[in-house]
DNA sequence: AGCACGCCGACT
DNA sequence: GTCGGCGTGCTC
C-alpha cells in the first residue's frame, strides 16, 4: 500500500511533522515526492494545500484520501527537499515556511470558502448577501460579522452547503500560437494551385514552407509578416492547414535588448582568483573562496569569467547580489555576456514575471541566474559555482523566519553539488576574514585597481567646527565648495545621507520631549508630504503638536537631517542646482529605482542625493565627487558592529568616486573625526580595520570570537513574558557550559508591538553541541498556547543584537 | 490556522 | 430553556 506523507500548510508547531493519506487509485501514478497536493484537514471538510514529501507503506491513524494533485511535475526535487528539513532545523522554524519560501510567492494557496443555497430563500438579507446567485465565493474575514453570523445560522439550519476551496495564484500568460499540418509537397502543390491574388493565403503558404515544423506566436508572426494576419491563420485553421494551440507566454522583465559585451584580459591577481576557482569547478569539489578585492579592482570580471567556465563543464551558476545592487547596470554585465541563459530574480520584479523566471530556471532553459537574497533558493540543477557578492552586507541575513543566513545556505548547496562557493567583498565581514585566516576559506586577494586607477583622495570634515559657521546642518562649506567647483567642470556629485538606524523625529527644543507611537512606545516618524507624524512599525498617524504636550513650550519642531531636507537646503545654497534625489519615498513605484538612475547617469542632473542604497555598484563615469553628509549616525547605534557597518559603507561609497579617467574625491562630514572606522575607511585599509576590530572583539567576546543566538519571548501580559524568560534563563543556566555568557533578559528595543511586549536574551558561546536540542526544549515547553500566552523565537547568529 | 466542542452567563 | 461568548484540543 502506497501511502504520501505530506506536510501541510498550517504554520505551528503541533502540525510540524508529515500528515500520512493515502492516495487514489486515479492519482497513483502521477503523484511524485516535491509536489503540490489539495488534502482534507481537520473535521470541518476543510481542503488545504501541502507538499508530499515522501511514501510510506503504513500508518497506525485512520486515512483520509488527498484530493487532488497540484502539479504535473514536481516544484521541488530531491535536493530543495533536504535542504528545506535543514532550514526548518537549523532556523527553528516550520518546515511549512521553508518549502513556501524556497518557492515564488504565487505558489502559495490561497484559500476560501464557497456557500451553495440548497434551495431559494426569500429573506431579503439573504438575496442581498448572496447578490441573488446561488452561491457565494468569499474570504471569512472580509465578511462583517453581521454577514459571518448569516452564513452560520443558514448553515446551522441545513440551508447551505459550505465547499473549501484552495486557489493557485500560479498562472502563466497564455498566447495563441500554430503549427504546420501540411506535408511540404502538400504546401508546394498548393502554392501553384492557389491564385497569387490570395496574398494572406500565399505568404502563410510561404511560411510555413519555410518553417515545416515548430510553434509559432500568432502575434509574433502577424507583427513581423506583411499580408499575414490572424484572420488569415484561422482560416486556414478551418481549411486543416495547421493546427493552433496554447503556448506559455514568458513575461520578460527586461524587454530592451542589451549589448553584448566580452571577456576582458585579466590582470595578473584576477587570472590567479579565476585559475583558482576554476580548478574547483572542474576538479567537482566544494570549497569556500573568499574574494577580498578593492573597489574597482575588476571582481565582477573574475565572477563572469568563472561563471563562464561552469557553463563550459554543462553546470549551472548561481550569483547572489545585495538587492540595493542588483542595478541595470549589473543586470547588463551579466546579460550581456550570457544572453538568454540568465534569469533574473529581485524584488523589482511583479509576481508573475518572477514566476515566469522560476519557470525558465526549473525548465532548465536558464542555466545562469541572478538574484537577490530568496534567488539563493533558485532551482538549478547541477550547479557549478555560487557567487555572493558583496558578502558583509546585512540584507543577506533574513530578519523574518525562516531567518536564514544566505551563506550558510549557499555554503550548504555547495556541498551537495560539490561546487565551489565565492563570497566577494571590498570589507569582508570580520566572520570571513577570521575563517581565511584559519585556512577555513581560501583567500583572493585583488589589491590593486584596474588599469592602475589612483584611489580617490578622501577628506574628513570636522563638523564640530563647522557647525558654528552658518546654519545649515547639512553641508560644511568645505563640501560646498566642492560642490560649486563640479559644477563649473560639468561634473557629477553624488552626496550620501547615512540614514542607518535613524528616523526624522520631531523634538521640544526645550523640555526635550519626543512624540512616541501609543501603541509601539517607539519615536513617531516625521512625514513632510502628509505633514503627520507616523509610526514605522503600526501605522498609527497622528498630527504634528503645534505646542509641546508636556511642557506647553512652541519650541516643538522637526529634527534631524531627511533627505528631503538636505535636498532643500542645497537648493537654497546653490539656486538652480539640479538634484535627482533617491530615498524609500521617490524609489517605492516599481522601475523608479532605474528611472532616477537613468535620469542621473545621462547627464541631466548635477546631484544625486540619497541614502545607504546609492553606496552600492554604482558605477558613473562622470562622477568625481563623492560627500557623505553624516557619517556618524550609523557609529551612535548601540551594536558592536556599528564601526564594522560603518567602515563598511565609508569605503563603499568613497568607491564611487572617479571610477574612469578622472580622479575623484571624497568629503566625509563627521563629528567624530578622530574614530578609527573613519580614518581607516579614509585610508581605505581594510586589513588594518580587521585587526584592529578583532582584538576589540576579542576583548569584549564578541563575534567572530564566540557564536551568539537570540531568543525573544513575546505577549500580551507583560509579567508572564518577564516571569518565562527568567525561568528559561534558569534552565538555559543548567544545560549550557559555564564558559557560556547569557545576556538579558532585556526588554527588546522595540519594547511594544501590537500590544504584544517583547523580552530577549543572547547567548554567547564558543563550543555547545547540545545547543539545538536545548532550544528546541524550550521552544516546546515553555511555548504554551501562543494564543494568550507567550511566543517565542530564535534567532541563529542575529546581524544585531537589538 | 480554523474548526468543533464544551462550558458559562444572559436573553426571547 | 437556547443563543452565542470564549477557552481548549485536535487535525493524517
Amino acid at each position: 500500500m502506497k501511502l504520501a506523507q505530506v506536510i501541510v500548510d498550517v504554520p505551528t508547531m503541533q502540525t510540524d511533522v508529515p500528515f500520512t493519506y493515502s492516495i487514489p487509485q486515479s492519482l497513483l501514478d502521477r503523484i511524485k515526492p516535491g509536489m503540490r497536493v489539495i488534502v482534507p484537514f481537520g473535521n470541518g471538510g476543510r481542503k488545504i494545500q501541502g507538499f508530499v514529501i515522501g511514501f510510506t507503506d503504513h500508518s497506525k491513524y485512520r486515512l483520509k484520501p488527498i484530493s487532488a494533485v497540484m502539479d504535473l511535475t514536481p516544484v521541488v526535487d530531491d535536493e530543495l527537499l533536504q535542504l528545506s528539513k535543514w532550514l526548518a532545523k537549523t532556523t527553528f522554524s516550520f518546515r511549512i515556511s521553508c518549502l513556501q519560501t524556497m518557492l515564488p510567492s504565487v505558489m502559495k494557496a490561497k484559500y476560501a470558502k464557497r456557500a451553495t443555497l440548497l434551495k431559494p430563500i426569500n429573506d431579503p438579507k439573504v438575496k442581498q448577501l448572496f447578490d441573488h446567485q446561488a452561491s457565494l465565493t468569499y474570504r471569512p474575514n472580509k465578511l462583517t460579522p453581521d454577514q459571518q453570523a448569516l452564513i452560520y445560522q443558514l448553515r446551522q439550519r441545513g440551508l447551505i452547503k459550505v465547499t473549501y476551496l484552495v486557489k493557485n495564484q500560479a498562472r502563466s500568460e497564455m498566447v495563441n500560437a500554430f503549427t504546420s499540418r501540411l506535408p511540404v509537397a502538400r504546401i508546394k502543390y498548393l502554392l501553384k494551385a492557389i491564385s497569387t491574388r490570395n496574398v494572406g493565403q500565399v505568404t502563410l503558404l510561404r511560411f510555413l514552407l519555410e518553417h515545416p515544423t515548430g510553434t509559432y506566436k500568432i502575434a509574433e508572426v502577424t507583427k513581423y509578416r506583411q499580408h499575414l494576419s490572424s484572420s488569415v491563420i484561422n482560416q486556414a485553421a478551418k481549411k486543416g492547414w495547421l493546427k493552433k494551440l496554447k503556448v506559455r507566454k514568458y513575461r520578460n522583465p527586461y524587454k530592451q535588448p542589451v549589448k553584448k559585451n566580452h571577456p576582458f584580459k585579466l590582470n595578473s591577481d584576477q587570472w590567479h582568483a579565476v585559475n583558482q576557482i576554476d580548478s574547483s569547478i572542474v576538479n567537482d569539489q566544494f570549497a569556500v573562496y573568499l574574494l577580498e578585492g578593492v573597489t574597482g579592482s575588476g571582481k565582477t570580471e573574475v565572477y563572469l569569467q568563472a561563471i563562464s567556465k561552469a557553463l563550459q563543464q554543462g553546470k549551472t551558476a548561481l550569483m547572489l547580489v545585495p538587492e540595493i545592487s542588483l542595478t541595470p547596470q549589473m543586470v547588463t554585465w551579466v546579460k550581456g555576456r550570457f544572453g538568454d541563459l540568465v534569469a533574473i530574480l529581485h524584488s523589482g520584479l511583479s509576481s508573475g514575471e518572477k514566476y515566469d523566471e522560476w519557470q525558465r530556471i526549473q525548465s532548465g532553459n536558464a542555466k545562469v541566474v541572478v538574484g537577490a537574497r530568496s534567488a539563493i533558493f533558485a532551482p538549478l540543477k547541477n550547479l557549478g559555482i555560487i557567487i555572493m557578492d558583496e558578502e558583509h552586507d546585512t540584507s543577506y541575513k533574513q530578519e523574518d523566519t525562516p531567518r536564514y543566513q544566505t551563506r550558510s545556505v549557499a555554503k550548504w548547496r555547495g556541498k551537495y553539488y560539490h561546487c565551489p562557493v565565492v563570497l566577494g567583498s571590498a570589507t569582508p565581514s570580520l566572520e570571513s576574514r577570521a575563517r581565511a585566516t584559519k585556512h577555513v576559506y581560501h583567500l583572493l586577494r585583488l589589491p590593486h585597481r584596474i588599469n592602475h586607477q589612483a584611489l580617490p583622495t578622501v577628506h574628513i570634515v570636522d563638523m564640530r567646527k563647522e557647525i558654528m559657521k552658518h546654519h545649515g546642518i547639512n553641508y560644511s562649506s568645505a563640501l560646498l565648495d566642492a560642490i560649486k567647483l563640479r559644477l563649473k567642470r560639468h561634473e557629477q556629485v553624488v552626496l550620501m545621507l547615512n540614514r542607518r538606524g535613524y528616523s526624522n523625529f520631531v523634538m521640544c527644543r526645550n523640555c526635550g520631549y519626543v512624540p512616541k507611537c501609543p501603541n509601539c512606545d517607539i519615536s513617531l516618524t516625521f512625514h513632510w508630504h502628509s505633514h503627520s507624524l507616523r509610526c514605522h512599525y503600526c501605522g498609527h498617524e497622528e498630527p504634528i503638536p503645534r505646542t509641546c504636550p508636556k511642557c506647553g513650550s512652541r519650541k516643538i519642531r522637526y529634527l534631524g537631517t531627511g533627505t528631503e531636507q538636505a535636498e532643500l537646503e542645497l537648493k537654497r545654497f546653490i539656486p538652480g542646482i539640479k538634484i535627482v534625489r533617491m530615498d524609500v519615498d521617490t524609489t517605492s513605484r516599481k522601475g523608479a529605482h532605474a528611472r532616477l538612475l537613468h535620469e542621473f547617469g545621462s547627464g541631466y542632473a548635477n546631484v544625486l542625493l540619497g541614502t545607504q542604497m546609492i553606496a552600492k555598484g554604482l558605477d558613473f563615469p562622470n562622477v568625481t565627487l563623492v560627500g557623505v553628509l553624516n557619517a556618524d549616525t550609523s557609529l551612535m547605534l548601540p551594536d558592536f558592529r556599528s564601526e564594522e557597518r560603518t567602515f563598511q559603507l565609508l569605503t563603499q561609497v568613497s568607491g564611487r568616486a572617479g571610477r574612469a579617467k578622472k580622479k575623484g574625491e571624497v568629503f566625509i562630514q563627521t563629528f567624530n573625526p578622530d574614530n578609527y572606522a573613519i580614518r581607516l575607511a579614509q585610508q581605505q585599509n581594510y586589513e588594518r580595520f580587521y585587526l584592529i576590530e578583532m582584538t576589540r572583539r576579542h576583548a569584549l567576546n564578541y563575534p567572530p570570537y564566540y557564536y551568539s543566538v537570540r531568543l525573544t519571548a513575546s505577549s500580551k501580559n507583560r509579567r508572564l513574558a518577564i516571569a518565562s524568560m527568567a525561568s528559561i534563563k534558569q534552565y538555559l543556566q543548567t544545560r549550557l557550559s559555564p564558559q557560556t555568557i547569557i545576556l538579558g533578559p532585556a526588554p527588546s528595543a522595540i519594547t511594544r508591538i501590537k500590544q504584544r511586549y517583547y523580552f530577549q536574551m543572547v547567548i554567547k558561546y564558543k563550543h555547545e553541541p547540545n545547543l539545538q536540542e536545548t532550544l528546541d526544549y524550550i521552544l516546546n515547553h515553555y511555548q504554551i498556547g501562543v494564543r494568550n500566552g507567550l511566543f517565542i523565537s530564535i534567532d541563529p547568529n542575529p546581524v544585531n543584537f537589538m
